[in-house]
DNA sequence: ATATAAATGTAGCGACCGCTACATGAAAAG
DNA sequence: CTTTTCATGTAGCGGTCGCTACATTTATAT
């Protein structure tokens, strides 16, 4: 009874792998099967709908993405190294598709969408505490404040990439420059 | 001959109050000529397609947010200052759907489509150069960059906005009173 | 007034959508 | 071996989509 159990995971992924390449826009039943090499009738054969199957493989993407921040934790760093360092982070071609369909997530919560607000959330506050545990402070109290602020710069440069503003990014770079934020002139 | 003229004009404003009340999602012809109060059949009348419609109708909302740039111009503020500003404008009922479409299209430009990219970068430059015309400088060789950088955090912060993350984003405004950016100690 | 051109209505095509009814083959349970 | 349950295929329904063919009314030009 039941072969499924095994079977319906490697079908997740495939799901994922798709939504992560593919978008949420071209997220339909039909498309989907095919990413996971089935027909549409026997996805709804394992999701009870397509709403299920999408949060099913969305919550797949969370926890590659969470997977993803542990591998890529380094040592602290103050804030003005840890800006240049996340904006290449968020150009890393294994990074750049988590932050394509975050995107198209929020869009959806703008929109009214609540399930995807939910998801988008879940998304930005892993990002913003990885952010908050990677970051180098000063003071203890401040580590909040500098995280969010971080995480505010970066999702703004997110906006400005995919809208192909690299001068904008670049120009918002030397602005932290010019902030007296955790520098640490002896290193 | 062509009593369009004036017709058409009328049509795209209904249009336009459509997208920024609908979104692109909920763009379809159908639903866009109940909006504009004709049949879909019409619609197809006074534009060759829905690809150059919607482009129409994003034109004028794009005259419409310079227009409401330009009303919304004030006196000059140092970085400190203008980031609370913006981010209480960004909340303000008249200026929300613009912030929604725009997030819209950056999400479909990160997606691949061309034309949304352009017109979300014209947006963003407009928005951009308003913030750099609006910020008072010690400096005047710095104005690029900070303009950038607050554009940056405040874009940082619609997304948060979407996504009901209040909480990061008023941190992230602490953070900025952390900074030295343009403090002016006296006024 | 008549000919021409523009404005508008009605109806529907073909594509894709999410989803389901029905049948058949395979496997597990008794 | 039989019965029951699961796995999978085929086909299609009812819906929305962008778009169009065809006809008709209305306005303009001559």
């Amino acid at each position: 009874m039941k072969k499924n159990e095994g079977k319906r995971d490697a079908i997740v992924e495939r799901l994922a792998d798709h939504l992560l390449t593919h978008g949420l826009k071209e997220a339909s039943l039909r498309k989907m099967a095919v990413s996971a090499g089935i027909s549409d009738r026997m996805l709804l054969h394992y999701f009870v709908d397509k709403d299920e199957m999408i949060a099913t493989a969305l919550a797949l993407v969370e926890r590659r993405l969470t997977a993803l921040l542990d591998s890529a934790r380094t040592e602290s760093m103050p804030f003005q190294a840890l800006l240049p360092f996340l904006a290449a982070m968020l150009n890393d071609a294994s990074v750049r598709p988590y932050t394509r369909l975050a995107l198209e997530l929020a869009a959806a919560a703008a929109g009214g969408d609540e399930f995807f607000r939910t998801t988008a959330r879940h998304i930005f506050t892993n990002f913003y505490e990885w952010i908050a545990s990677v970051l180098k402070v000063e003071e203890e109290d401040q580590r909040a404040q500098l995280a969010a602020l971080a995480f505010a710069i970066i999702e703004g440069c997110v906006l400005l990439d995919a809208v192909d503003s690299g001068l904008i990014v670049s120009r918002a770079m030397q602005g932290v420059a010019l902030s007296n934020l955790n520098y640490y002139p002896e290193g």
